[in-house]
This record gives structure tokens, sequence and C-alpha cells, in this order.
DNA sequence: AACATTCCCGGGAATGTTCCCGGAAAAATA
DNA sequence: TATTTTTCCGGGAACATTCCCGGGAATGTT
């Protein structure tokens, strides 16, 4: 019907009294007579009034949300993370904005500008495998909006950054394929710009050096997360004149997409080579052999970023020193590992 | 470092020009000098100028932004359909808030009237299982704001609604089971309080009298869709003194619970018993068998809201004539329910 | 009774924009 | 040269809210 909301005005018109009056009714400011105060109250309700949340950010300099960017959530992985955010920061009096990249930089980068645009007090962010560049970044924290990185972080930004153990799972995950024999173990790894993928390799690359095995470049293949390039890159490896024996993916989706060609080839999972996931995603209880996988707190990652933000919001930027949480994983043991495991 | 983000007026002052000008750079207005022009331009890049959309917003009374509200996205349907509108929505300028009701009836509504207090240009929803009053959204439709449903919509409401043909999909799905020599089709269906649910349990059941099959009270099941309860009544169907040879559940993540069981159990799908589920959801491609599926055109059923949207923003509710697309489903027969199939 | 204190309330500035209106200067026409 | 038109710009209201300041009335204190 009318295209206009209902204001704090128009309630003050009706009931004769000044919208200043009307703001310290609805707010329970001290400077109130309990009479009008109901009045005011009862007024509101009946005309389902709806705060103007922009026109008090505006005034505010306070949104009271933050922005949320991942780069993906067709897996369950970045949902949860995000899940977990929005228990802690909606209990803290939060909206969360939550903004997808779809892997792309330019997204990401248009995301940021529209939060900016927005007035978010903050952002808590993932970023995509394209992204090497950060002055989106870095220009949203010298405007001084607090901003904690998660799980895919940028190094080189002095901002607070919660993490998993990505080296001791990986060294975990290796470790336990070298204990129940495997020799010749490959690693289908992520981009170089993924600190995450630097992380992995590296507990992949000191796990086999512990048990004296040699490290072999061409069991080592790093590629762009795309589910296409993982089915090319593990036919690959199993072409090979001395194929491997076991295969320790950057993640579950990489480590699933791998079983299928693995299973399609005809090869047996884990007899003729085993498997080994990161993250364990739900579908990785689900495909036949279960996938042994390393398990991240995916809740306690979003929680632990929407702390870190609240620490650091309404105090000066100057005076905050970036934190780095450090998670821990645990390593899910299921068949394609050991041969009639759960 | 400043608390301040840059302003037009800061640009103007720096200038010695109005407010007004630089609005007018910015925005491409014919009363501007070319010179002029250039130079707030440069200088707003300069100093790294972000519009303060609250801003713009108040004064035009319009955010360009819209309100999603899910009720869940762990699970890749709803993700997928958040993408479709996205992708349409971002073309014609206009910013998506993502909210997630949780599948909690509070949340809904708490989320409904955070959009509302953003002053977002509309609303696409997609109810939660719990939802059985829709004041919510009625009141978000007497103020003039645009709603729209998708998948699990509210049908006493008049508004745009897109969904697709469960019905249709229902009965496919079920005589796909009776032509290929089932005889007792039990089915696990939602609430009542979901459309969703009602329109798939009638197709089961034009489908079974189509064929001439009794339909069964004890064979029907409907529950409230949490993962715990299909464990439970997939137990109990099975322990029936007559259980059923085929089950035909309300979606992929009921049919991958009621296969789990019936694994457990020790008897083979589809031998013993055949499973169907419905949306195609990736991991029914991934469990063995594979899960035979009714698709829906996810990423579609997104944009068609979109669509929906953008026809009825920017005119006057009064003259809009709420439509309802109805989107075609597919059945992908696997494994779960003729042997050997792919 | 005179003064101090408390209790409430209204006025108005400020937030960062957009847009309308009027007007000065420049250019075009007579 | 005088008049009209065009070009460009500044002032100011409006959007919905918060918050500070001042002040009148009621109550309390000496």
């Amino acid at each position: 019907m009318k295209r206009h909301q209902v204001t704090i005005i128009d309630i003050a018109k009706e009931l004769n009294i000044s919208k200043s009056t009307v703001s310290r009714a609805l707010h329970g400011h001290q400077d109130i007579n309990e009479q009008t105060k109901k009045k005011v109250l009862e007024l509101a309700s009946r005309l389902d009034y709806q705060p103007n949340l922009l026109a008090t950010s505006l005034v505010m300099s306070k949104s009271y949300t933050v922005g949320m960017v991942v780069p993906e959530f067709l897996t369950p992985f970045f949902p949860s993370v995000i899940m977990g955010a929005q228990e802690v920061m909606s209990k803290a009096g939060y909206n969360v904005m939550i903004c997808q990249s779809n892997e792309s930089y330019e997204m990401e980068v248009a995301n940021t500008k529209a939060l900016l645009a927005s007035r978010v007090d903050g952002i808590l962010a993932s970023v995509t495998r394209e992204t090497r560049n950060f002055d989106h970044f870095q220009a949203l924290h010298r405007k001084g909006i607090p901003v904690v990185f998660f799980n895919r972080v940028c190094e080189e930004l002095e901002v607070s950054k919660v993490i998993v153990d990505d080296y001791e799972g990986a060294f975990m995950a290796v470790e336990h394929l070298i204990t129940t024999g495997r020799k010749r173990i490959a690693h289908l790894a992520g981009p170089d710009s993924l600190i995450i993928s630097r992380r992995r390799l590296k507990g992949y690359i000191d796990a086999l050096q512990k048990h004296i095995l040699p490290v072999e470049e061409d069991l080592i293949i790093q590629y762009d997360l795309t589910p296409e390039k993982a089915t090319i890159y593990v036919k690959h490896l199993l072409d090979l004149p001395n194929p491997p024996d076991a295969l320790f993916a950057i993640n579950d989706p990489t480590a699933i997409a791998a079983m299928l060609v693995i299973k399609d080839k005809g090869l047996r999972i884990p007899q003729d080579i085993a498997v080994v996931g990161f993250s364990n995603d739900p579908a990785s209880a689900l495909i036949e052999p279960g996938l042994t996988t390393v398990a991240q707190p995916v809740f306690d990652i979003g929680r632990e970023a929407a702390y870190l933000f609240l620490e650091q919001v309404d105090i000066d930027l100057e005076e905050y020193k970036p934190q780095t949480k450090v998670l821990q994983t645990k390593l899910i043991v299921r068949g394609s590992s050991i041969p009639h495991a759960v």
C-alpha cells in the first residue's frame, strides 16, 4: 500500500511528542517517563515499526554487520565455518553479510568493495585460489577496518588469522600411509599461492624424510584445484611406468575425484593404491571405501575468527596486536587406506 | 589510521568546489565540465573514495540489495540456487544478502526483521520445515516489499513463486519403481506444512493408483526431515512383518540415510530393496550403488526467482500480478533402483 | 519562602548522499 | 551591442536517526 515505512517521526506526530522522546523510549534511556514510554512502545508495535538501520549506521558510523567472503560454498566446508562465525556474531549483536567469490579474484575484489560501500565494521575472509594480490584487503586495513583471515590466509598482511595445523595434519596423514606399508606416495597439491598448499606439502615432504623415503618430483603435482584437472593428473600418475601405491590429496573433493578415476581404471582401493584426503567432508564417509582424511574443526574456525574480530573492533587498530590461532586437526582412518577399516 | 572514510565533501573541499559538483562528476551527469569531472575522478581514485551506500540508500529509499533467506546451506541445493540468483542479480546491479535460518522458525523471523531493518528492496525466500505461520512475510508484502518464494513456498500468500514440478517428479520416480517390478513401495515424506511434501506425496499416491497398487498407510511415513528421525523410521519399515521392496524418499539426504541403514542391516540394494531420492545432490552419484533420483534445475530456480523479483521491483505492487513458475524435473536412474545401472 | 535538585522533554546539529532550483558566466544569436 | 541561450556551479532541503544542550515543571531541601 504505502510506499513509506513507519519512522519515529510518524510515531512522534501521532503522539504529539518529539522524535527525541520517541528515540529515548525505544532505547530505554533514563530520561523518559514510564507513561510515555509505554505509549510509544505500544504504538510502535501496533504500527509494526522497524528501525531504519541505514540511518542508525550512518549517524553512528557503525553498522553492526561484518562481511564474510568465501571462495565457494557448494562444499560444506565454508558453510560450516560461516555457521560457526554467525553463532558468536549474532550473540554479540552483529549481522553477517555473506559473499561468495566463486574462486574468482575479480569477484573477490568486487565483494570487498561492496562490503566497504555498505560500511561493514569488519571482514572475515578466505581468499580464492587465484588471489595473489592483496591490495584490496590492505586498503581495508588501512582504512581502519578489521580484517580476519581464516583457512586460506594472506601471510604478508599483519592481521589476525585462524588456521588449522596443516603441516601437522599432512604429516600425520603421510606418516599413517608410511607406517601401513606404502613406499611410493604421490601428493596432489594446490597452487603455490595458497599457504595451505605449501604447508601441507611441507608436512608431506618431512614425513617422507623422517622415514627415509625419497622425495620424487614427479610424484608431486601442484594444480589449480579444479575438478577436471584433478582427474587428468590422477590418470597421469596411474599411467606412470612406476605408479604410486598411495595418494595424498590436498582436500577431499580432490581425493574423491581421484578415487573415481582409480575405480574407473579397475584398480582396488586400498589394495592397489591407498588414498587420503583432507577436511573430512560428509561425502568422505559416504563413498566406498570410506575416505581416510584429516578432519578440521570447521565450526571452531568460524567461531575463532569471530572472536578475533570482536577483540579488535571498537579499539584503535594501532594498539591491536594481530594474533594467529592454530587449531588442531585429527586423522580419521577409513577404508581407503586400510582394508576392512570402517 | 584515520577513523573517517573519504566522503564527497572531502573531495569538494580539496578541490574548492561544492559537493553537488562532486556528486555530478561521479555520476556522469550532464551539467558538468569535462575538466572538473576529470579532476574529481582523479582525486577520488587517488584517495580511494568509496561511496557510502548507507547514505545513498537513505536518500534514495532504495538499497539495491535483496535478501535471500534459506533454511540451510550445508547441502549444495540452496547454495546452487543462491548462485543462480546472484548471477542475474549482480548483472542487474543488485547485491544479495544471504541469511540462513538453520531450519528454525524463530531465526527465519529474525532474519526477515534484520533484512527489513537493512531496508532491502525485496526478499527471496524458502521457508523452514517448522514454518506454519507466514505473518512475517505477509508484513513485508504489506509494506510494499516484493517477496518471491522458491522451492519451499507458502501457498496462501499472493506473491510470485518458483517451484519444480514435484508432483510430476514424484510420479515419474514411483512409476519407474513400479515398472521395474516393485510391488510394495514405501514413502518417506516430509511434514504436511511443506507443500513439496504434499505434492510429492500426491505424485506417489497417484502413480500407485494408476498401476492399481494399494496405497498402504503404514508404508507412508511423514517426518520432520531430521537425519536422526530418518534412520529410526527406515529401521521401523525394515522391521515390518511385510517389509517394503522399495523406498521413495522426499529428498537425497533422507534417501542416503536410508541406504546406510539398509546396508548396515545387510540387505542388498536394489535386489532386496530399491531406493529413490529427490534433488540429485552430488553425493547421490558418489554413494554405492548410485542413487536413482529426481534432478531439479537448481541454478534456474535461483535465476527465475531473481527474474520474478526484477519484474516487480520499481513498479506499484498493486498493479503486479503474481506469477508461479514451474520448472521441470528429470529422473536420473542409477544403481539403487536397477542392478548394474551406472 | 527561597533555593537546589531531579525529572522530562523539545530543538537542533550531524551523518553522507541526491536532487531540485536559481543564478552567474560564457557563448550564441539577433 | 543587446538579448537570448547554453553551460556550469553552489545552496539547501530531504532521508531517519542519535545525541547533546538547554530549559520548564515538579519535587526536595534549608
